[in-house]
DNA sequence: AGCATAAACGGACTTTACCCCGTTTGCTAT
DNA sequence: ATAGCAAACGGGGTAAAGTCCGTTTATGCT
């Protein structure tokens, strides 16, 4: 007989068990080291030693060192999200799309705050800039609250996403600056502020 | 006799002369071999080597190979800066303070694509995200044009951080994800007419 | 169960950014 | 001039990211 073994072309197939164990395992255990050391001093190499497995293979799962960070990032970001979706009124469904921008804004920057380290970390140096999701849910929440107010004729699509950098960027660009241990409190009131007055201006009649 | 022969005590004193003429032979062998070669192949030993210097003279002029794409930028940034100060009426002076702001807004993204390649290599990975001036100038210009436009009481300094997030954030995404080799014209005009867009928002009355 | 195959694994190897420190050189004050 | 010295230079050394490829393993099919 000839061979129409083929079973599909091109199509990736499910993930293998054994990856998917590794693939925790790895990530538990970067969180580990992360919690001890910082994410300055993780090494692929020193992880893949505690995680009892080879070098490969941390590199086969993640592709690169800010992959980890990424793939960090996106649990956080996911558990986020879900709070965010499916919470009390002014941030989650039931207040007025306005309040809830503004409520997402504030809470976004605390989120950030809170994550700077990683988020900084899971930042590509080499080659494309913000790849991967980066801030992609945050930027479709942005761009479904602001389908719910009415605004004339709009690039929608355009302005999430320069909300989406109005909103992030200032907060890279303080949290890289100074280490933030005291001032922290003060950068995120004052940020928070600061959104709340961008988007009444942008979403006023 | 005692010695009072400290000169200055912490001030770094100025560049010796040597130094910058190592500087200046740096920059612009590395213009060559980025031209020749693109930023992702120049590597410090290379570029040591085809100057003729040490690898240590290399690092001590920069700091790190980012700072090497940042010094370059800073040049560009420099003679952007000084054609928009003193061009022509709707970029410089002369014109409505909001209509050099959009004005400016499309010019930076003409900007930016132009030398994407080099801006991205300037990012650091490693550590602090938009480490040095990165933006500074850009923002400083936008913050100047927001003081001339009559606004109600808003915090300035924060608003001019959000315009330059909102102007540069959404290029970077683009740049980043495609290699834009022909959607680059649509890409351009769309954010530069969002921009208008967003600033008429902000700044209307 | 047994087999075929694509995926996953491991770890040696390569490349490159960055550090260190002994040596040299340009300034400045005598 | 020239002595003293801070700064700059050079290039070998180190560490860590990322690659390669031969070996092992899970999985779907018969």
């Amino acid at each position: 007989m000839d061979r129409p073994v083929l079973p599909l072309v091109g199509a990736p197939r499910v993930e293998r068990a054994d990856a998917v164990r590794n693939r925790l395992h790895l990530l538990a255990t970067a969180r580990e080291m992360l919690a001890e050391q910082g994410t300055e001093n993780l090494t692929m190499d020193g992880l893949a030693e505690r995680a009892g497995l080879g070098k490969g293979t941390v590199f086969r799962r993640f592709g690169t060192r800010a992959g980890i960070f990424k793939a960090l990032m996106e649990d956080e970001e996911q558990a986020f999200q879900k709070q965010v979706l499916s919470g009390p009124p002014p941030l989650g469904p039931g207040a007025e799309p306005l309040d809830r921008l503004i409520a997402y804004g504030r809470a976004r920057v605390g989120f950030m705050i809170e994550h700077r380290e990683i988020t900084r970390a899971g930042l590509d140096g080499r080659q494309s800039v913000p790849t991967g999701s980066e801030a992609t849910l945050s930027r479709m929440h942005i761009r479904m609250l602001l389908g719910q107010i009415h605004l004339g004729a709009a690039d929608l699509d355009v302005l999430a996403v320069q909300l989406t950098a109005a909103l992030e960027g200032p907060l890279l660009l303080y949290l890289s600056a100074s280490d933030l241990t005291e001032a922290s409190l003060q950068i995120e009131e004052r940020t928070a502020q600061g959104w709340q007055d961008l988007v009444q201006r942008v979403c006023r009649p």
